[in-house]
DNA sequence: TTAGCCCACTCCCGT
DNA sequence: AGTGGGCTAA
C-alpha cells in the first residue's frame, strides 16, 4: 500500500459536489481521524464517499470494512448509498448498529462465548419482567428497590463495562442492588438469553478473552468508522478500541453539541479520550449547513454558545436570513393545539405538504393534547415512537411461543404464554412451579415436564396440557418454513381462536396475520445474507428473525405512505429535517425537564436537546410555550423556557404579547383553586393574596408562578415555581412578592 | 383456585 | 392512557 496522497479528483463522481472540508474529510489519508459534523452539514455522504473512496482507491478491500452505527435506519441508509456508488456487493460488508454486529459475532461464537446457539434477545420490557420475577423471589422490597430503578442499575453497570463483582457498593442499599445484579445475570444465563447491554459487554468480553478471534478480526477489520460517535457509551468505546487495536485506522463522525443521550450512559467525554488515545492530528470541522435559513442557524448557535463543555463550532450557512422565529405564549395546553392547528391549516392552505411538518415535543405524554386537537381538524397526522409492530402485545405471545420452540427453557417466554389463552393455570399453580424449578435449580420448562412423566393417558389439563403442546408444536415445526411456523405458533397456541372470539380483537387478528407476513419477507430477503458468519455455523431462520424482532422492533405505524403530520419527540427527531418545525412546551419543568436539575450537566444536556430541535427545521420554525398545563394529572403552571431567552431578539417576531384566551379554550383561572383542591386543604379561598397561576417577581429569585399556597391568613405560605431557580415556599409574612 | 372486572397509580428521553 | 393489584363470582 502507498503512503502517497491519493489525489482527488473533482472529475471523480464519487467526489464531485463535496466542499473543500467534506473533500478533506473523505480523502484523509490513512490514519484515524475526528469528523466534527454540524447538524445539516452532510454527514452521512461523508461518511459513505469515505467508504467508496477508500475501496475505489483500492486501500481497503469491502470486507476490510466495519462500520457501526446506531440504527438500524442509519445503517440502512449507509448500505443504499454505497450501492448507489458502488458497483460492489455489499453482502460481505459488516455495516450495523453496535447491537446487531455484536449479536452477529456472538452468534459466529457462541461457545466461546458462553452461550446456546439459539440464546435470545431480552428487550426492556422482558428485562423489567425478569427482574420483577427475581425480586419477587428474593424477597426484596419493591417500594425500597424500584425494579425500574434496578434496571438502570444493572443497565448503567453494563454499558461502563462492568459486572456484579466489578462494581463499588459500600453502604447496604448498594450491596443489595449488586446482589440482585448478580442473581440476574445468573438466571439470564440458566434462560439462555441477552439483555441489550449484555450483547455488547459478552462481545467485549469475548474479544478480551479469546486472543485468537480478537486477533482475526483485528487483521480484518483495518477500517473501523464511526457514526454518532458523541451517542457512544464507556464499553462501546472500549469495544472499539479493542477491534481497532494497534494497528487499524478509525475514522469517527460526530457532533458533541447533539449528544443527547448522556440518560441512558452516552459519554462526549469519549470524543477527546478519542483524541488523545488515538493520537488525533486532524480535526475536520464540518461547519456549512445545507439545511436551514441563517435565522434558524443563528438562534441555534446563540442557544448553544451557552453550554461551557464544548469542542467549539459555529454553524453558517449561504441561504439568506429567511423568515424570523416564531414564538407563541399560550394561554394553556389547549389553546397551544389549536394555535398550532390553525397554523397548519393555514400553511397547509398555501400549499405546503402535511408530511413537511413536524410537531416536536419533549416527552411522550405531550402528545395527546396535540392528537386531540389535529384528530377535531380532521388533519392526518403519524406518531413515532409509540408502540412498535414487534412490542404489540399479541405480537409478543406470538414470538413467546416460537421463542419456546427454539429453547425451551426461556422462562420469561413461558411465563408470559403459559396461561394465555388462559387454560387453568393460575397464581397458585405457577407459585407451585417456580417453587419445583428453584429446589430443582433448573428452568421452569424442565420443572413442569418432569412432574409430567408418571402419567400421559387421558385428558391433560393446566400445565400437562401446555407441556403437550409445546412438545406437539416442537415435532410440527422440524423442516418447516419460516412462516409455516409463525402459522402454527399462532394457530396451535389457540391465540387466532382467543382473539376471533373477542369483540374488539379485529386488530389484533390483522397484526398476526401481518407477522406471519413479515416472516416470508423475511424469509426471502434474507436468506443466504446473514448466515454466512465467516465460515461460521449457520444458525437457523427462526433464531434469526427472533433477533431481527427483538432488535429492530419494526416500524412504528402501518400507514407510513400517506401525507400527514410528523409527530415525534425531540429524541426521535435527531436526524431528520422538515420545512416547518413546530416545538411545543417550551416551559421550565418541561424543557428543560426539572429532572435535569438534579443530573451532573443536566442542563447542557437539556441545552443541547433544543439545539437539536431547533436544527431541524429548514424553513420555518415555531416556538411556543404555555402558561399551565395538564401534567400527571394535575394542573402546572410553568414560566417561559430560559432557552428561549437565549434567542437574540432580532431573530424573533412574537405572534402575540399576552395570551388571548381562545373561545375553544376550556380552562379559566377562576376555575383553578377547585381543581387545584387536593392541595390546598387547608387553604382559605377569600384570604388567598395570590392566585395560583399569578406570575410574581421575587428580588432574589426572579420572575416565578404561584403554583400552590397553604395556612391560614396569618401564616399563609405560597409555594412558587421560579424556573431555574426551583419551587420555593415563601412565607408571605417576610417574603416580598411583587405581581407582574 | 381461577377468571374477570374495576379501581388506583404513574409518566422524560430509547438501541 | 395503560398496567397492576385487589375483589368477587363460580
Amino acid at each position: 500500500m502507498s503512503h502517497q496522497p491519493h489525489h482527488a479528483s473533482t472529475q471523480d463522481p464519487l467526489l464531485a459536489g463535496l466542499n473543500n472540508k467534506q473533500l478533506e474529510a473523505v480523502t484523509l489519508p490513512q490514519q484515524s481521524a475526528l469528523i466534527l459534523a454540524g447538524a445539516g452539514s452532510g454527514k452521512t455522504r461523508v461518511l459513505t464517499a469515505r467508504i467508496a473512496w477508500l475501496i475505489q482507491t483500492e486501500q481497503v478491500s469491502p470486507t476490510g470494512l466495519l462500520a457501526v452505527t446506531f440504527t438500524n435506519k442509519a445503517a440502512k441508509e449507509m448500505l443504499t448509498r454505497i450501492t448507489a456508488s458502488l458497483p460492489i456487493n455489499t453482502r460481505g460488508m459488516w455495516v450495523g448498529t453496535f447491537h446487531g454486529l455484536c449479536n452477529r459475532l456472538l452468534r459466529a461464537h457462541y461457545r466461546e462465548a458462553g452461550l446456546p446457539a439459539s440464546f435470545q434477545i431480552l428487550d426492556i420490557a422482558d428485562q423489567l419482567s425478569v427482574i420483577k420475577r427475581l425480586m419477587k423471589l428474593l424477597n426484596v422490597d419493591d417500594e425500597k428497590f424500584p425494579p425500574k430503578q434496578v434496571q438502570n442499575y444493572i443497565n448503567g453497570c453494563k454499558d461502563e463495562g462492568l459486572r456484579a463483582h466489578a462494581v463499588d457498593a459500600y453502604d447496604p442499599h448498594s450491596q443489595k442492588l449488586r446482589e440482585i445484579f448478580e442473581e440476574y445475570d445468573k438466571q439470564c444465563q440458566r434462560d439462555g438469553v441477552a439483555d441489550f447491554a449484555e450483547l455488547l459487554l459478552r462481545c467485549y468480553e469475548l474479544l478480551e478473552r479469546n486472543t485468537n478471534i480478537r486477533q482475526h478480526y483485528q487483521s480484518r477489520f483495518r477500517y473501523i468508522l464511526v457514526d454518532e460517535f458523541q451517542d457512544t457509551n464507556r464499553l462501546q468505546y472500549q469495544w472499539l478500541k479493542l477491534l481497532a487495536g494497534k494497528d487499524n485506522c478509525m475514522f469517527a463522525v460526530g457532533d458533541d453539541d447533539q449528544s443527547i443521550y448522556g440518560f441512558r450512559g452516552a459519554r462526549v467525554g469519549n470524543m477527546r479520550d478519542f483524541e488523545t488515545d488515538f493520537h488525533i492530528q486532524t480535526i475536520v470541522k464540518l461547519e456549512e449547513n445545507y439545511r436551514s435559513h441563517s435565522n434558524i442557524l443563528d438562534a441555534a448557535n446563540a442557544i448553544i454558545s451557552h453550554n461551557k463543555n464544548r469542542l467549539g463550532k459555529n454553524l453558517w450557512t449561504s441561504a439568506g436570513a429567511g423568515e424570523p422565529v416564531r414564538i407563541y405564549q399560550a394561554y394553556n395546553d389547549n389553546d397551544e393545539a389549536q394555535f398550532i392547528v390553525d397554523e397548519i391549516k393555514m400553511l397547509h392552505a398555501e400549499g405546503m405538504g402535511l408530511s413537511e411538518i413536524a410537531l416536536l415535543y419533549r416527552s411522550n405524554a405531550q402528545s395527546r393534547v396535540l392528537e386531540h386537537a389535529l384528530f377535531s381538524a380532521n388533519l392526518p397526522y403519524r406518531v413515532y415512537g409509540g408502540l412498535r409492530f414487534f412490542e404489540r402485545a399479541e405480537i409478543k405471545h406470538a414470538l413467546a411461543y416460537m421463542r419456546l420452540i427454539a429453547n425451551a427453557n426461556d422462562d420469561t417466554a413461558l411465563l408470559r404464554v403459559i396461561n394465555f389463552p388462559t387454560r387453568g393455570i393460575g397464581a397458585r399453580s405457577l407459585e407451585q412451579l417456580q417453587e419445583a424449578a428453584r429446589a430443582a435449580n433448573c428452568s421452569l420448562w424442565q420443572a413442569a415436564s418432569s412432574s409430567l412423566k408418571t402419567e400421559d393417558s387421558g385428558q391433560k389439563k393446566g400445565i400437562p396440557a401446555f407441556v403437550a403442546l409445546i412438545r406437539a408444536m416442537v415435532n410440527q415445526a422440524y423442516g418447516i418454513k419460516l412462516s409455516e411456523l409463525v402459522e402454527l405458533a399462532i394457530t396451535m397456541s389457540g391465540l387466532m381462536a382467543h382473539y376471533e372470539s373477542e369483540k374488539e380483537g379485529e386488530d389484533r387478528i390483522e397484526n398476526l396475520k401481518e407477522l406471519v407476513t413479515a416472516a416470508v419477507s423475511f424469509a426471502n430477503q434474507d436468506f443466504g445474507n446473514h448466515n454466512n458468519v465467516d465460515g461460521e455455523t449457520e444458525q437457523d431462520l427462526l433464531t434469526q428473525f427472533l433477533s431481527h424482532a427483538s432488535l429492530e422492533a419494526g416500524e412504528h405505524q402501518a400507514d407510513v405512505g400517506r401525507e400527514a403530520l410528523q409527530l415525534m419527540t425531540v429524541h426521535a427527531s435527531k436526524g431528520l429535517e422538515f420545512k416547518t418545525v413546530f416545538i411545543s412546551g417550551l416551559e421550565e419543568g418541561l424543557c428543560p425537564h426539572e429532572q435535569s436539575a438534579y443530573e451532573a450537566s443536566g442542563l447542557e444536556e437539556e441545552r443541547r436537546l433544543m439545539y437539536v430541535a431547533v436544527t431541524r427545521a429548514r424553513q420555518r420554525l415555531y416556538l411556543s410555550h404555555a402558561q399551565s398545563r395538564m401534567l400527571h394529572g394535575q394542573v402546572r403552571y410553568g414560566i417561559p423556557s430560559r432557552f428561549l431567552d437565549e434567542i437574540p431578539d432580532e431573530l424573533l417576531k412574537h405572534l402575540n404579547s399576552k395570551p388571548v384566551v381562545k373561545s375553544g379554550s376550556n380552562r379559566d383561572y377562576s376555575e383553578l383553586p377547585a381543581m387545584m383542591s387536593k392541595q390546598q386543604s387547608s387553604g382559605q379561598k377569600n384570604a388567598m393574596p395570590w392566585k395560583i397561576g399569578q406570575q410574581v417577581a421575587h428580588a432574589k429569585f426572579g420572575n416565578g408562578v404561584v403554583v400552590s399556597y397553604e395556612g391560614n391568613a396569618n401564616d399563609m405560605r405560597v409555594q412558587v415555581n421560579f424556573g431555574r431557580e426551583g419551587l420555593k415556599w415563601l412565607a408571605l409574612e417576610f417574603a416580598k412578592l411583587n405581581p407582574i
